[in-house]
DNA sequence: TGTACATCAGTGAACGCGCGTTCACTGATGTAC
DNA sequence: TGTACATCAGTGAACGCGCGTTCACTGATGTAC
């Protein structure tokens, strides 16, 4: 073989890493199969011998994002919910949606995707429950519900920061966000 | 003139509520000129004399569906910031983002927009903070903080109650919305 | 009152472009003999 | 040890398609004379 072994994971491994990062800064529909293996410094036309399709593309993406989320590395290292909050609604992370959270760059969009891609992203929205539930106090009454809800505020202070067009008022969602997750968990 | 005064007006109006609808549903990338001409009645070639580009019909559909959004609308007959939790992230908002909040549904799409759509988008979120925060108690110490952190809690939990694809969890992450929304607002 | 012309909202063919996907091919290297 | 062949990751031209946008045209009706 003129390609040493393991030479084709890793160029599989390449594109699905390159994918994660530009699905998280584009939009899914916002860079193509061509664009995204340049990136991997190939050409588009060996796509298929990796990936069935685009979709199959964003299935594994989604998979690579959850693996090396901050979120879950903050994890498991033993941080707290606070650090964690702290770290997902701060202006780096605001900034550089390639780095960030998936779930917060892509829920609306694969909403309009298949019921395989929509289970990928529910899969990954569990494990950050998990993470949540945990780190709520232990005599809490509904802890998993309270971990939903500190997601979602998290998660929504994170796009309304992005998206605003004054620079005062996301600096503010950001802090925003933080102050109602954190009250949240200790309700 | 072949066509009654203010016939042009009632078509360009026609053509922003179809927008509005269509891209609540689809995405603004997930509907094309032609369609949304076609869903209105017309053909695409006349789109140019009303917009000078898709661009400007995002902006003014933007604009519609905030002045019909059923959040101003139970602003404006008084209705309790309860109210508006429990419409917004009620089971048929979820299932009909049509009529939805456009910036839960348009929110990341837009934030890869031009600056002058964005600023669209952030007038639409100054407005309904407005609503939120007149409806919290007048003794609380930050509103406006707050009202940002049971908007964001009420976004983010819609957008993930549509996406996610467990029907039970779907529900669970509307009720742990509003809870959390609520809870934030008593604090 | 009747006719020629102007107006202009709407039509539909056409444009260039980028997309996801397919496929015949290349060429470096491993294997068979 | 040397040569012919097999393998297969990657190449790049080509496909059909839908997109946003442009533009010459239509045809119903108002206006000028």
């Amino acid at each position: 073989m003129r390609y040493e072994k393991g030479h084709k994971e890793a160029t599989r491994q390449k594109i699905v890493e390159v994918a994660a990062a530009e699905f998280r800064r584009n939009g899914i529909e916002g860079i193509g199969v061509a664009d995204l293996m340049a990136k991997a410094g190939l050409t588009h036309g060996g796509f298929y011998s990796h990936f069935k399709s685009k979709e199959e593309l964003v299935r594994a993406a989604m998979e690579e994002a959850a693996k090396k989320s901050r979120f879950r590395k903050i994890a498991e290292e033993g941080g707290s919910l606070e650090e964690i909050v702290r770290t997902y609604l701060r202006p780096e992370t605001r900034d550089a949606p390639e780095r960030g959270c998936a779930i917060a760059a892509l829920v609306s969009e694969i909403g309009r995707h298949s019921l395989e891609t929509r289970k990928g992203l529910t899969a990954s929205v569990e494990r950050l429950l998990g993470i949540i539930e945990t780190r709520l106090p232990e005599g809490m009454a509904n802890r998993r519900k309270t971990a939903i809800g500190i997601f979602s505020a998290m998660m929504g202070a994170l796009q309304l920061a992005r998206t605003v067009s004054d620079k005062k008022l996301s600096d503010n969602i950001l802090e925003a966000g933080i102050e109602a997750a954190l009250n949240l968990a200790s309700k």
